[in-house]
DNA sequence: ACAATCTAGGCAAACGTTTACATGGGCTAT
DNA sequence: ATAGCCCATGTAAACGTTTGCCTAGATTGT
């Protein structure tokens, strides 16, 4: 067994209490008494146990992460706001990932109970209102980039509705007009919102347009099968906005195979603005969603909320979304001179 | 106040034993008490305390994991490795990053007492020694990338001195002669590592070249500088060795900015093999550290550790490097009609 | 010199569980 | 019918802390 308080407090000579208070830095004990416990407890190679303090103060320092996955560079920035934040704070994490039903998801949620000051969630697949019933009711929660419901957590959230509109206003500002959207998973509440926002967009603009939805997976891979079936496609479409830039870039690789030069015979735009964003040739056009920020603002809004559990705040609050106009999608005048181009040829 | 165990077996007419079985799923208790204290439970939404558990139990199904930094393509590569094997064994991850020197390292390891079942140590840039004064002796613990001592612990290595012998002993067999090295932060051992593996394939090389070393830190932007200088040199490498990718893209940008051109002018080699190695153009020949490969197996080991306390092996095991060559070093033929138009030049 | 105050430190309850042991009622076996 | 057993459930100790309250000796004020 691990060397407890009731260890040092027989080799030092005191009772437990004293022990205690030196550890915690409490007055009411002589210089001698400190010194010597503090000697023995260094001897003995004395930790305080995190489980049993606890259970009696109700705190953990902790909080709880609920991710649908920790790998790629979407979650690592996001990751990096999260600790950025949380260390500022003196928090730990105790995180969990890759949650594929609601079952896993709620599991893992009644498992941090008592063992986290709060929880950070982040499930755009698992309706909230699910994962409620897993919560102690007490336990303050906040959600990010998760469906609105009748959660009682404030949430943040990302501008993926306002960012798809951008992209594909920005494509057709272009003269861009056969604009094709890659969607991330099916039932995937941030991938659902970006192709409302193309499709809305599409809506919008007086050159009617059917939409030209190919389906992915937010994965490399599926962004690469994706651009196969695009570039094989008997009326290419001439510029690729997919849901976000891993697609992009899988997407990218099979339009180079299949000979279409990017931007010149398709452009191409993605979603996130991930750091390889800039260094793919040609650097990649796409909507940056101010990750890093939105693990940061998550960490602010339950760090309030832990401190002052009767003022929950029922916000849900959107972070906006920016253009981040890079070389795969041209500019103008070259669009302009491809579709002059074509109308001389046809 | 949160409910509790008491609670429900208050309601249910029980006493917190049974509820604790039925709770447990231990047998004897007849179907309707269960029932009904599953109904009574949901009811006023009981969820386990886990600390409560974990004074008990001993148990915590949680491993600490202490990182340099969470931030990166390198540790969400890591990371993935760590969370995969943790999640296929059912054992969460309490993070904790970005320690700059050894007391901080300290407090986050005693705070982790009591709350995990064993450790995970990447600490490239602190003596293990210190931290084992941190940790409770009893604790399993299982080092990555952690310079040799005298730590009771297991460790798991990257073979950086191997990796980089190999990557230097590639460059002198395409001809390149003036190979110069941009170093990671001076106290890190992986860094110390890598530039010992240079230095040595160097000095064995019958060419003698007296090593060009400029120093940088792990990140673009250093490598960016030296990259600058690199550039800026009356005599110019004819190729770069960085001691990590991320410092080799940047190093890639500052070449570019200077009009130089890779690899026709300077050939330019990184190691780890992030991701994104192979998107940058022209994609980076980079030494392959096996990075999920050694969170996976540090978990493994630790798992083994926590198992049989009894039987630790005071193991180092060093995983592999593999080189992997795609176009920023050119390749022979490209190095030799170089050397020919130098030679007729002169 | 004695009451009042202060101080160092001890005692014991509490936190929410798990679990060894105790108990008592209903069976089965004779 | 009664001894012995099993099964469902209860009782209470234990895990390692923190902390309110108590005590006894020391210090202060008059």
């Amino acid at each position: 067994m691990a060397v407890t308080m009731k260890d040092v407090a027989r080799e030092a000579r005191v009772s437990i209490a004293t022990v205690s208070r030196v550890v915690n830095g409490h007055g009411n004990v002589t210089k001698e008494t400190r010194a010597r416990i503090l000697r023995v407890a260094e001897r003995l190679r004395y930790v305080p146990d995190g489980a049993a303090r606890s259970l009696i103060t109700g705190l953990t320092h902790t909080i709880g992460v609920l991710l649908p996955d920790l790998y790629g560079e979407y979650f690592s920035e996001l990751l990096r706001g999260i600790d950025r934040e949380a260390r500022l704070r003196g928090l730990h994490l105790l995180v969990s990932s890759s949650h594929g039903d609601a079952d896993e998801a709620s599991l893992a949620l009644r498992s941090m109970n008592g063992r986290v000051d709060g929880v950070l969630i982040m499930s755009p697949h698992v309706d909230a209102k699910l994962l409620d019933r897993a919560l102690a009711a007490t336990l303050p929660t906040v959600l990010m980039n998760t469906p609105a419901d009748a959660s009682r957590a404030p949430a943040i959230l990302t501008d993926n509705y306002g960012g798809a509109c951008a992209m594909v206003e920005h494509l057709l500002s272009l003269g861009y007009e056969r604009i094709a959207h890659i969607t991330g998973p099916e039932s995937n509440y941030e991938s659902g919102e970006r192709l409302r926002g193309y499709r809305a967009a599409l809506g919008r603009s007086s050159r009617a347009q059917s939409d030209l939805v190919f389906a992915g997976s937010f994965t490399e891979e599926s962004g690469y099968l994706a651009g196969r079936k695009i570039a094989a496609a008997t009326v290419r479409p001439d510029a690729v906005f997919a849901a976000n830039d891993m697609m992009a870039i899988g997407c990218l690789y099979a339009l180079t195979e299949a000979g279409l030069a990017v931007p010149r015979d398709v452009a191409l735009a993605g979603f996130d603005d991930i750091p390889t964003a800039r260094f793919v040739t040609p650097p990649l056009t796409t909507v940056r969603a101010q990750t890093t920020e939105l693990g940061r603002q998550a960490i602010q809004e339950l760090a309030r909320a832990i401190e002052n559990p009767d003022n929950v705040r029922h916000t849900r609050h959107t972070l906006p979304t920016r253009l981040v106009i890079r070389a795969s999608c041209g500019d103008a005048r070259a669009v302009s001179q491809r579709l002059a181009n074509k109308a001389a040829e046809g």
